[in-house]
DNA sequence: CCGGCATGCAGAAACGTCACAGCTCATGGC
DNA sequence: GCCATGAGCTGTGACGTTTCTGCATGCCGG
């Protein structure tokens, strides 16, 4: 390349980076020649003389054998969609890498810093990473005392004071939650939230926990909360698939949604805009969350921002429909597809 | 780490990658040392040195400024899902490229080879890396010549007569098409697969074409469809959102699925199976697609397998379900989320 | 005519790894 | 006693960049 230009190697390098003292004319010729050669710096040398590789890891824990948990999919999906977005627009690509893979994936390839995504307890590979001092940030707020350069998370005590409100003045007054049995924080804080809510108004909580990752004790915890004696009448669900079960639990029982029973539950699916009835949601807005995450972290990579760990608390978007409202404003066609705006 | 341990680079090197001439002492020992220091080898500098990266590139091309085409999203999610977990499975990681992200990130990045989802006409992007010599394979037939090493599609055709058959053995006597505008592959051998058919059965065809990226188009096209003199009494639509465009339509014209009107449509989306009534779907089994690409890739890669080109069809799913059958089998309450096999 | 100072470029070191050739000892056969 | 052999290790590039230093050259003021 560089005899073929007849300069020399600096001079390629200085040309192509805008770089050194060269006048416009060398620039151009040498821009030229190498767009005749389809010539193009290597990223390997690149990446090995600067220490930089423009690559940021997308880390999921992962609780099976699959890479990806499908439970939470629709939010991971739209996440990742937005970190992908984010770290584009500033130069960088995403490699996707559940925490369960294999070691030597790990170790060979050169990540920049990465985002972990709902880390667990000691997870061995964040603490791996951050030991080699590669800036790592986590979606939720770190279990443990992993020490992350940032986290993002929800607002979720806020989250479910306001749902809990939501539905009280919707006219419930005995309100249930579908709650985890597992000790993550997004668990923890929200049932603490709704005890604390509870207490406030003067109510007896009433309230079942599952396993959240086993795909059918959802359904039989919420019959359970619907068998019970105290029967709720109206329920929050933590997780995604609680709004189907709720539902199917409801009509076996004979109960009308939302004449009988108020529904919400937290879920990112569509899907809940066109159940019978449709489903109030409480929306994590992953988009959000995901482009903070993948800021905060190019932020940390180039040294720009506090050196201090940052942590950033983005609200919540419940979305009200029919299955949370007494009177529901007149039941209308909605348009086609109208887009999700964010 | 070569002086901790007292031995030579080479003897490191040596060591770890279980290379050499080495007493297992030795190989014990510098691999201790390594451990305890916390001690990585450089995946940068072993990039340079082998030429392999262990990167593949999943590209997606793009037709607005988003970086994911979303009216494909849950084929995409699904296929990415399981292109990366075979991708992992065979120690190389996946990293998503938009066709269409900024020129400086494609070249920052040291690919082995790019699997191609949908590639345009002359994409290019993807005649460059073919040019450098990367493999590069193909999610769906490349149009135009673009050279790809191997690519992968499913059976549109046969996807096509299998449904219209289906639709025919359940009742059909005028089955409309719903088709998009554009020239891709899927679009073009999806509709003369329709116009065969109907030619063989001696049926008028009754289509209506929009352009597929339009998500308000899709809508006002089913409308076309139904309202027409010749109102077919089954159709297929060749896209994700046309499940829900239709039996929009079909509410507004006072028509009763399956009663009035037999619906299937091409799609993903699990929302089918809970719309009322639930909507018969062709999967295109995307997971099988994004395992079977990335095998492929890999072994071009890796230099396995022939050294021609490859090219594999696979075969689709029709998911059978109440819009399809005129006596429906009672409708029975499904159990509470079945995980999708496969 | 000479020192100072930009300008335009080239040389060389370094990044960390791996492959190859080679070097130094024992050991053993004859 | 000496060569052949092989085991166990080390030294030396080379991969393709970037960056730092430095060499010419030309121009200017004095």
């Amino acid at each position: 390349m560089a005899a073929a230009a007849g300069v020399s190697i600096t001079t390629v390098s200085d040309a192509l980076n805008g770089k050194g003292r060269l006048p416009d004319a060398t620039r151009r010729h040498v821009r030229e020649v190498a767009n005749r050669l389809g010539y193009r710096p290597s990223a390997a040398a690149r990446t090995l003389r600067t220490g930089r590789s423009g690559l940021i890891g997308l880390t999921v824990t992962t609780y099976g054998e699959e890479p990806f948990t499908f439970t939470e999919f629709a939010y991971f999906a739209e996440m990742a969609r937005a970190a992908t977005s984010a770290a584009l627009a500033r130069g960088y690509a995403l490699v996707i890498l559940p925490a369960s893979s294999r070691h030597d994936v790990w170790s060979n390839v050169a990540l920049d810093g990465t985002v972990v995504i709902d880390p667990s307890d000691h997870d061995p590979v964040v603490a791996d990473l951050v030991r080699q001092g590669i800036p790592v940030v986590s979606d939720g707020r770190p279990a443990g005392n992993l020490p992350v350069h940032a986290w993002v998370d929800n607002d979720h005590e806020q989250a479910v004071i306001g749902i809990l409100d939501h539905l009280a003045a919707a006219g419930a007054r005995r309100i249930g939650l579908l709650t985890g049995t597992s000790t993550d924080t997004y668990t923890r804080l929200s049932t603490s939230a709704y005890l604390t809510w509870c207490e406030r108004v003067g109510q007896e909580p009433v309230y079942e926990a599952y396993p959240a990752h086993d795909p059918c004790a959802g359904a039989v915890a919420a019959d359970r909360l619907l068998a019970r004696p105290d029967r709720p009448d109206a329920v929050y669900g933590l997780f995604d698939p609680n709004g189907t079960d709720l539902l199917a639990a409801a009509r076996r029982y004979g109960l009308r949604v939302p004449d009988d029973l108020l529904l919400v539950c937290c879920s990112e699916r569509a899907a809940y805009a066109t159940t019978e009835p449709p489903i109030s949601t409480l929306s994590l807005k992953p988009g959000r969350i995901g482009t903070a995450v993948v800021q905060l972290l190019i932020d940390a990579i180039e040294g720009v921002g506090p050196g201090q760990p940052v942590s950033q608390v983005m609200p919540t978007d419940l979305i009200v429909r029919a299955s949370s409202q007494r009177r529901p404003p007149r039941t209308t066609v909605s348009p086609p597809r109208t887009p999700e705006e964010d």
